[in-house]
DNA sequence: CTTGGAATGTCAACAACACTGACGTATGCT
DNA sequence: AGCATACGTCAGTGTTGTTGACATTCCAAG
């Protein structure tokens, strides 16, 4: 319960990090950066009809292009009727192109139109903007422990699914 | 634009840090880590009639005992009908307090019961868990690095109010 | 002292987005 | 043929955000 990583380099005042003042610094630091986080795409898509479960559609979409429905919603973690109602209305309003698959008739692939595109990219330019801004100002060792904290942080699922969306992205 | 901070220290490879792609997988791991971070309280919540909401609340009046309403709505950045639904349940039930201010009798004073106590450390140890074994993973220079983003990433406003909270509490 | 505005908090109604449960259709596999 | 899988949909519900309207309290200008 109480024990706190073996390594030798660390002892003494560095076990800090770990007080319970710590974590609670660290839980309120994840919640307001959080906020900061999604606060740019947030405020475009208000001015239009979509929210933030549309951005999320939107980017996973451009990322793994032809993914079916069944894979997007593992991705996700919602039910398939909410991210139905989503992925309706943005297939309506012609910025998502649902495809029947070759092999398989009943699964549906999703790719973006050059409208979805278009919004993708605005909306992904603000979030880079800010995520940009925050690595310049930090430095590359900070974000190398950020991004080792987060993995750290996921579930076992949700860690694999990152690692591999990663790996067919580089 | 494409300027990438002047410290001699870092040059060539290390600016891969700024790539579109690392920026990228930044966003996703922000994304995939907050579901995380709020999972193991939720999973508490879903069983009572609460929601992340309350937990929210909860956290920070046991962050700033006697707390105002509007102090409150500016932590939490959101409509003061929104929080005080949530309030009101609370309340209701008996784990929040709300004592009429002494000098301004239009503020109202926010305190957790002993049942409010209760609840907030359950729910506090379950996510402290979280983070206490994703810092203990990750070692000291990556919650340091972490720390550092995270700030970063704030909108200059939620930066003050963490900062104001940080020093109060240690 | 009174009156009007600002600050604080409450009530009501509505929208977005998640959930469960049930069902229908097309397709694939054994 | 029969069962499982993938997808879509309808209906109902809960949490959490929003706006609008309103009551109370404080304070300061007249």
């Amino acid at each position: 319960m109480s024990d706190v990583r073996g390594s030798s380099t660390y002892n003494g005042e560095s076990l800090l990090f770990l007080t319970d003042e710590q974590l609670r610094q660290g839980i309120e630091a994840m919640f307001f950066a959080y906020r900061g986080f999604t606060a740019d795409p947030d405020r475009i898509l208000s001015e239009m009809a979509y929210g933030r479960a549309h951005h999320r559609a939107i980017h996973f979409i451009k990322r793994a292009p032809g993914t079916t429905v069944n894979n997007l919603l593992n991705i996700l973690g919602v039910t398939k009727q909410s991210l139905n109602r989503v992925l309706r209305t943005l297939i309506e309003h012609g910025l998502v192109e649902s495809k029947v698959g070759k092999s398989d008739k009943r699964e549906r692939h999703l790719f973006l139109t050059d409208t979805g595109q278009q919004l993708e990219q605005t909306l992904s330019d603000a979030q880079r903007a800010r995520m940009r801004s925050a690595f310049r100002d930090a430095g590359p060792e900070a974000v190398a422990g950020f991004r080792t904290v987060l993995e750290a942080m996921m579930d076992n699922e949700m860690q694999r699914t990152y690692t591999r969306l990663k790996e067919t992205g580089a």
